[in-house]
DNA sequence: AACTATTTATAAGA
DNA sequence: TTCTTATAAATAGTT
């Protein structure tokens, strides 16, 4: 889109692709606040450049719309699989990602790998946000606040480092 | 840009706003897809169309791109504030976070406005993310195995719908 | 960071 | 909706 053509490659030139990637990312944004202004959408956009740094655009703001995206998901999810609650099924589920989880973080402290940190620490937050969202949903006022302690207990418990939960004679 | 310019201000006509969205929402999506290509750039796109419906572009997926966009923000918040655990101060910011959460609640059960239930349980997730994310990155095996416990537990004191954590002999 | 020659996106129309 | 086309906008290469 100038002088000439440029094929559609990853392009080699460490320099030129930073310069590219600039102008392209200006371009994006902008046309991305066209949208919003000509036509009431709501738009948010992540981007991270080829050295890793993030960028993002949001109207009205990044937050609003990845929160509607995530709680949209997570909503079509629940409903398909568990209409009303079903604690057993939930935790299995729970169980599963966890101990993949597990696994992996094996397998990295083996390998002395540190980068697949951040992906790891991602997986847990995904399995955590489905067994807890779908009941907030459905919870009335009395079962929030038993909630609200029973989280603050489990964060005594985590942070204390210490087998908490034998010392309270739960069974797993 | 085509036959004529046209002012950057909402677009009044519903069907030719319509149009103008799908078409720019097409464009926007490409510019996308070759910023990826040429720079080797990561991108999620999120776009809620005038009827609220929702599309999305992602690469390699939305997914992938919104995990790190969310760790990223929560570690960078969670590593300023306190670089080591501190449970009581962590524990404190939940509580005013849930508080607020259930004042909420109630100010809408009593307007019957059903439409906030999004908005809160967004809110409720932050604040959770926020405390046991930072946890799980430095956490060794040990600590990750007795967290999946508790998290079982926490669960089935959640969807037992009763006041366990009494039974349990804990303290608030 | 600016400047254009071109390519690309798209507004209007069919 | 999809296609066509005149024109506006974006941008590749240059300075």
């Amino acid at each position: 889109m100038g002088r000439q053509r440029i094929p559609m490659v990853r392009i080699k030139k460490e320099t030129h692709r930073q310069v590219t990637f600039s102008k392209r990312r200006a371009g994006l944004f902008k046309k991305a606040s066209e949208l919003c202004t000509l036509c009431g959408a709501e738009v948010g956009i992540i981007v991270y450049s080829p050295a890793k740094k993030p960028f993002s655009f949001g109207h009205p703001s990044v937050e609003s719309v990845l929160d509607r995206y995530l709680s949209r998901n997570n909503l079509s999810i629940t409903q398909t699989e568990k209409p009303k609650g079903n604690a057993a099924a939930s935790s299995s589920v729970l169980n599963v990602e966890l101990t993949q989880i597990v696994s992996q973080l094996e397998e990295e402290k083996k390998k002395g790998q540190a980068m697949a940190e951040m992906r790891r620490a991602n997986a847990v937050r995904w399995s955590m946000t489905n067994w807890w969202e779908r009941p907030v949903e459905e919870m009335n006022m009395v079962q929030l606040r038993e909630m609200k302690s029973a989280v603050e207990e489990l964060w005594k418990i985590v942070v204390s480092e210490t087998s908490t939960a034998r010392q309270l004679g739960l069974r797993m």
